[in-house]
DNA sequence: CTGGCTATGTAACAAATGTTACAGATTAAT
DNA sequence: ATTAATCTGTAACATTTGTTACATAGCCAG
């Protein structure tokens, strides 16, 4: 975690006025048009913020971890817009309290906290040139590659074909079809709820 | 345009310390992985912000239009990161040049200022959503009729298949294709170098 | 008016992705 | 152990998008 989080979640924990919350596992935080009133930032967690279709299906823009906050919140806060996604908890998850009006204040105050609302949009905007250069330019077998790469815990993940599917808006047959592909390749190994990555030895470059 | 907006250039008119530059059309303003100096709100012109892709295909992310800046170069100055991606003027520009120190200074001195950048912020936050939305979403057909839709002037195009395709990240004769069809469903009117949209008349809902 | 350039039309085919419809496999529950 | 629920495999087909390869049409300079 950068220095940047770790000093914030140091930073909120010495202010009186700010209270914490809790949250079970699958509790929605915001919807979509909801007037913001407080900014949280995670102490412990995960928050998955996503769109959803006309026709139902989902795609993740991205999550919220111990020591960030949801970057659309901010903005409505400064900006008095409405919250223009959906956001669910997707761990038991914990976090500070900062009211609309402390956050302003602090914006203007507290050149600690102004560093963390910055670092967050730069991150988030970076996040989401990243996602839109995937979706323009790369085929569904590339995205899905990338996708198992950044959600393994070591070289595992524990997730049916189905959520994945959901997470890159696409079906869970085609999913499937790809997972198999790469199994072929043998860049994955598949077993029911699981998948593993096999990394590749280091080719020396050249 | 929004009072945000014309406030804006009212108030960098009255700074002494503000040089403005001025800029020919398809000049390249910024380039992938520079390092930005200073933030610039346009008077006058249009800039493009796009991705390139591995095998050269474009993308582009938003237009900066007259009365605002460039939402990553504000995150660059920021967080002193490099920009990720290229922008070029569409149209001969002239902006005022508002070096870095100034600017993260009146950050803390100049609500409106910090209004400005906020509301830019939110703005292309929304847009990117938006394009996220719609890349992951919607099919071509429907995209490129949005996209004709947000770039007429009056119901009035002059543009090339071939243009279009490369803002989409398409090809031309897929964007041909389609163009064709719509025309065949009325919903345009085709010349060389032009399109025409033909607006339904309004339905009275139910 | 006549090339030559640019833009568009279009067919035929290839590849990627989505859909439908099941079968079989694994796990959980009673 | 048997049943029920969930997850995965897979074939066949439809649709969308991309590619290749030309033909034709409009425009402009000489």
């Amino acid at each position: 975690m950068s220095s940047v989080k770790t000093g914030i979640l140091h930073f909120l924990k010495n202010q009186q006025v700010i209270q914490t919350v809790s949250l079970p596992p699958n509790t929605t935080v915001c919807s979509l048009g909801d007037l913001c009133e407080h900014f949280v930032v995670l102490i412990k967690g995960k928050v998955k913020v996503f769109r959803i279709s006309e026709d139902g299906r989902l795609f993740t823009l991205y999550q919220v971890s111990m020591g960030e906050g949801c970057v659309l919140t901010a903005s409505c806060l400064l900006n008095e817009k409405v919250f223009p996604a959906h956001a669910i908890t997707e761990e038991a998850s914990e976090g500070y309290i900062v009211p609309k009006h402390i956050m302003r204040e602090w914006l203007k105050t507290e050149p600690e906290w102004q560093a963390f609302i910055f670092d967050l949009l730069a991150i988030r905007m970076g996040d989401l040139i990243e996602t839109v250069d995937q979706l323009a330019f790369d085929s569904l077998e590339t995205r899905l590659k990338q996708w198992l790469t950044t959600h393994a815990h070591n070289a595992n993940l524990t997730i049916t074909h189905q959520k994945i599917a959901e997470e890159l808006a696409s079906s869970r047959e085609v999913i499937s079809r790809l997972l198999k592909k790469l199994e072929d390749k043998g860049f994955v190994k598949l077993q029911r709820g699981k998948i593993h990555l096999i990394i590749p030895p280091k080719q020396s470059s050249q």
